[in-house]
RNA sequence: GGUCGCUUAGCUCAGCUGGGAGAGCAUCUGCCUUACAAGCAGAGGGUCAUAGGUUCGAGCCCUAUAGCGACCACCA
């Protein structure tokens, strides 16, 4: 065995491990019918992204997972890889670009995507090597991209797939436009943020009359593309007026006042100026009102040629060189304050236009509903259980997906036009001539695919479909998918949907959510408060494992959680705590011990109630991770080590271990050894450098904690009687602590300690734990027997049940602060026995609750009475 | 407007299927006891947001209210 260093510096130990792992091909996973498989697929982390707090838990969570199933016997893959990220990617590079005074038209798209490509080599590996820093354990042989040949081979045989199904389409709809990003977005994309905004109160001349219709509007600047005015078809101000028409101010154009069930007669004056072309409401009922779309917004924001005198400017300034118009001509009434929700660009921010324009789509309804049946029928499910409803609350309101994006870096859209006869061809690979006309002249689409439609296939797409490959059908469908809830609409219901139509079997069984991680004053960390923490910097100072743990315990699945350091240093603190029982048990080994295998046949009942005890807790933390309680399972293993292990049983052992003579010292040393290797087993999930450092002293002939087997509850080491002994002697060392700090005794100054029953069955159980009691409880010496005979009346006294405890301190001995004490015990037992009398007169208690739990009540009842005897016995002697 | 979550010790939060309120940090007292001062032993501190209800029994289940937060939503 070797001597471990005092102080566990995890920055000398992880990257060795790390190197050990991977060299030994243990994360490593292939098809093999002889076991059980447990897949993950990983979110692949964008090639643009730096590891964050973010990514930091949600793949702690997944390792933790992982290595458990592994060490389950489970044939265990985590599929890793990364995340072209169109458009992320696509800004970062053009911004790189600008840097050089080049603009993206400069390079032409060819250019651009060669340098797409370099900067992906350049940079796409950096947060894998970040992951790996975290101790992840994804079988790194296997990682993919979504842009690689057999990914895109994916999304073209999607593609053409729901094509020919007709779930893909292409149309002039209404989209979201970013004009800052010069793309479609999807509607998952739009963020609603509340801006304080103006109302616009406008009057349009009724034409043929001197009269005027009132209406009101956020967006002055649309009032050039509106093509009618509509009211509520009920609303008795404006029947008349239905089917007259409007002089459009500013555009000289007549449009009609038409009449719309949309139309709230209740909100403002109830007259509604439709824009066909930049309002999805209004383009609804454009469609229904036949009303001509007139777009007066270019691509970038600016007003467009049908936007008359104001074309050129841009939408804002338009705005105001507008309302200063209708102002001067009288068609301005008055501007009120109005908050209201804008549309903005999740990745910009900037504010986004509703347009129409022709765009590919994916036609969700019918995709939908075998989602929303998967979930229905239990073959999805979430954890916690309440995110199923906002999965569920998306899939039946769903809008058709606009796919298409304005950009170069993506799965360019496998469409190709024919400049002949204009028809449309879908083809998996590039077609040579139009299948209509036989023209040559065939164009591709421009535009690439939503970055999310190749990210919707990756469950099944990494694994080598659409090829019939054995992985497929070995590792699919997945286990448990681990995301956070902030990407339940982007990408796990695409995934669900996806896989249901591919596959015909949903993606993955479990959805665990988790969180966000807040900064320590509840902020959500971001680039621009400056307020995020560095998982590198954190696992640099305290390591991974200190990271990892602050990151899964004190936490409720799905709940965000706020990043404090003096947690970090709290669970650093504990490995240290690991790594020092690990010094403490070494130490004590030596040679002849070394030799020593097997369990030794002079077991203590401490030590007993060690094993009992770590039996125990190995069922309860396997259920607990089983149903994904993480933090409990931890929390749990975290106080049995510290407590039960290091704080008791190993100040129990030490008398043993430090007498060579004592029989039962190899017995001490195996148990110490078999307990420790067990709780770090069962940690080695959640902190795994530090368990396979130690694990490695403690057991040198083993290869990896990684591969050893996970402790299994057995019936066998199972031990009531030893528990219960060694509870009562526990209770007797924390009285004896209990007196000596309440009468300030220094632990220096040692003691007698009395130990009085009648009960035989209490004097053997003192009997034999009268050594290590003893320690525990400060004594100079240990007297157990069946009466007070020999012990002053003035020595103090302690009740436990069954028992009467007494230490003669002699000098040190107040007698009324002594019956102040008594007295107090005294009440605190009256009141216990109080509360159970209560309890047990309860007619209905007694009727009705479980008879195990009313006799736990009686039991009870019958040991605080007989104590209490006893002190009133007590407290009778002293006054005398 | 809708949906969901949160409200528990000074702070941050756990509390799994209802059966005598927990942790970490902070505070106080005493200890450098030969594994660990990143430690050990002890202590104080909570009408579990409020009001009802179900139950023999409620932090936990139901209803309502308040405050905070998140998400969804086409009121121009």
């Amino acid at each position: 065995m070797k001597e471990l260093e005092k102080i566990y510096d995890p920055s000398i130990v992880e990257e060795k491990l790390y190197k050990k792992w991977i060299d030994k091909g243990y994360f490593h996973a292939e098809a093999d019918s002889q076991k059980e498989p447990f897949t993950i697929v990983i979110p692949p982390p964008n090639i643009t992204g730096q590891l964050h707090m973010g990514h930091a838990l949600d793949n702690t969570l997944q390792d933790i997972l992982i290595r458990y199933k592994r060490m389950q016997g489970y044939n265990a893959l985590w599929m890793p890889g990364t995340d072209h990220a169109s458009i992320a990617t696509e800004v970062k590079i053009v911004e790189q670009l600008n840097k050089e005074g080049i603009a993206k038209e400069d390079l032409g798209r060819e250019g651009f995507l060669e340098r797409a490509w370099e900067w992906k080599e350049q940079y796409g590996g950096r947060i894998i090597e970040q992951l790996k820093k975290l101790g992840s354990s994804c079988d790194w042989e296997r990682e993919r991209f979504t842009m690689d040949k057999g990914l895109s081979n994916a999304v073209q045989e999607v593609f053409v797939k729901l094509y020919e199904k007709g779930y893909i389409y292409r149309g002039a709809r209404i989209i979201n436009w970013c004009p800052e990003c010069g793309t479609s977005i999807s509607d998952a994309e739009v963020e609603h943020t509340e801006k304080e905004g103006s109302f616009w109160h406008l009057r349009y001349p009724i034409v043929g009359t001197d009269e005027f219709i009132n209406l009101a509007t956020t967006r002055p600047e649309t009032l050039l593309g509106d093509t009618a005015v509509a009211v509520n078809p009920k609303d008795e101000r404006y029947v008349h007026l239905i089917g007259k028409k409007v002089r459009l101010p500013l555009m000289d154009r007549e449009i009609p006042i038409i009449a719309d069930d949309y139309v709230d007669m209740e909100f403002g004056t109830g007259v509604v100026k439709i824009t066909p072309a930049h309002d999805p409401n209004d383009f609804e009922v454009g469609v229904r009102h036949n009303l001509p779309q007139v777009c007066v917004l270019s691509d970038d924001g600016r007003m467009n040629e049908l936007a008359g005198k104001y074309a050129g400017l841009d939408r804002y300034e338009a705005r105001k060189e507008m309302v200063k118009d209708l102002e001067n001509l009288g068609y301005l009434i008055k501007v009120e304050p109005h908050a209201h929700n804008v549309g903005t660009h999740d990745r910009c921010k900037c504010v986004i236009e509703p347009m129409v324009k022709a765009q590919w789509f994916v036609k969700m309804e019918e995709l939908a509903k075998p989602a929303i049946k998967a979930l229905h029928d239990g073959d999805l499910r979430f954890v916690p259980e309440r995110f199923g409803k906002t999965y569920l609350h998306w899939l039946e309101n769903i809008r058709d997906w606009c796919i298409s994006r304005q950009l170069w870096w993506g799965h360019r859209i496998p469409a190709y036009y024919c400049e002949a006869c204009g028809e449309i061809i879908i083809a998996r690979e590039n077609p040579q001539k139009c299948s209509k006309c036989s023209s040559h002249s065939l164009i591709q689409d421009e535009d690439t695919l939503d970055t999310w439609f190749s990210s919707a296939l990756w469950p099944f797409s990494t694994l080598g479909w659409p090829e019939k490959t054995k992985d497929l059908e070995y590792f699919y469908p997945t286990s448990v998918l681990v995301t956070g809830y902030d990407i339940i609409f982007f990408w796990v219901v695409r995934m669900v949907f996806s896989g249901l139509e591919q596959m015909g079997a949903v993606p993955f069984k479990d959805v665990l959510i988790h969180g966000l991680i807040r900064d320590s004053e509840g902020r959500k960390m971001s680039k621009s408060l400056g307020n995020g923490i560095d998982p590198l910097e954190v696992i640099e100072k305290y390591g991974a494992d200190a990271l990892r743990l602050t990151l899964v315990t004190g936490n409720a699945p799905g709940n965000d959680m706020r990043f404090y350091y003096e947690r970090v240093e709290a669970n650093r603190n504990f490995g240290n705590k690991l790594w020092n029982a690990a010094r403490f048990i070494l130490m004590n080994f030596d040679d002849t011990d070394e030799k020593m295998s097997g369990m030794p046949d002079n077991l203590t009942a401490a030590d007993r109630w060690i094993l009992s005890k770590a039996n125990t807790l190995a069922k309860e933390v396997t259920d607990n991770m089983d149903k994904y309680e993480l933090g409990i399972a931890v929390q749990k293993l975290y106080d049995f080590a510290w407590e039960e292990f290091c704080d008791w049983y190993i100040e129990m052992v030490k008398p043993r271990l430090y007498n060579r003579e004592d029989s039962t010292r190899p017995a001490a040393l195996w148990t110490l050894r078999t307990v420790m290797t067990n709780v770090l087993k069962m940690l080695h999930p959640y902190i795994p450098f530090i368990t396979e450092e130690i694990f490695m002293s403690l057991q040198s002939g083993e290869e990896s904690i990684m591969v050893s087997e996970w402790p299994a509850f057995s019936n066998a080491w199972h031990f009531v009687e030893d528990e219960e002994e060694i509870e009562l002697i526990k209770g007797a060392v924390r009285n004896i602590r209990n007196l000596r700090s309440e009468m300030n005794v220094p632990p220096s100054r040692k003691a007698k300690v009395f130990v009085v029953s009648e009960l035989p069955k209490i004097i053997d159980v003192f009997e034999r734990g009268k050594l290590f009691f003893g320690v525990l409880a400060f004594a100079s010496e240990v007297v157990v027997q069946k009466d007070k005979e020999g012990i002053e009346s003035d020595a103090v006294s302690s009740i436990i049940p069954n028992a009467s405890l007494y230490v003669p301190f002699a000098d040190l001995v107040d007698l009324k602060k002594e019956l102040e004490r008594l007295q107090k015990e005294k009440e605190k037992l009256q009141m216990e026995v109080e509360r159970v009398d209560k309890k047990l007169s309860n007619e209905g208690f007694v009727a009705k609750a479980p008879a195990k739990l009313i006799e736990e009540e009686r039991a009870k009842r019958e040991k605080y009475e007989a104590m209490l005897n006893v002190v009133l016995e007590r407290i009778e002697s002293l006054k005398k």
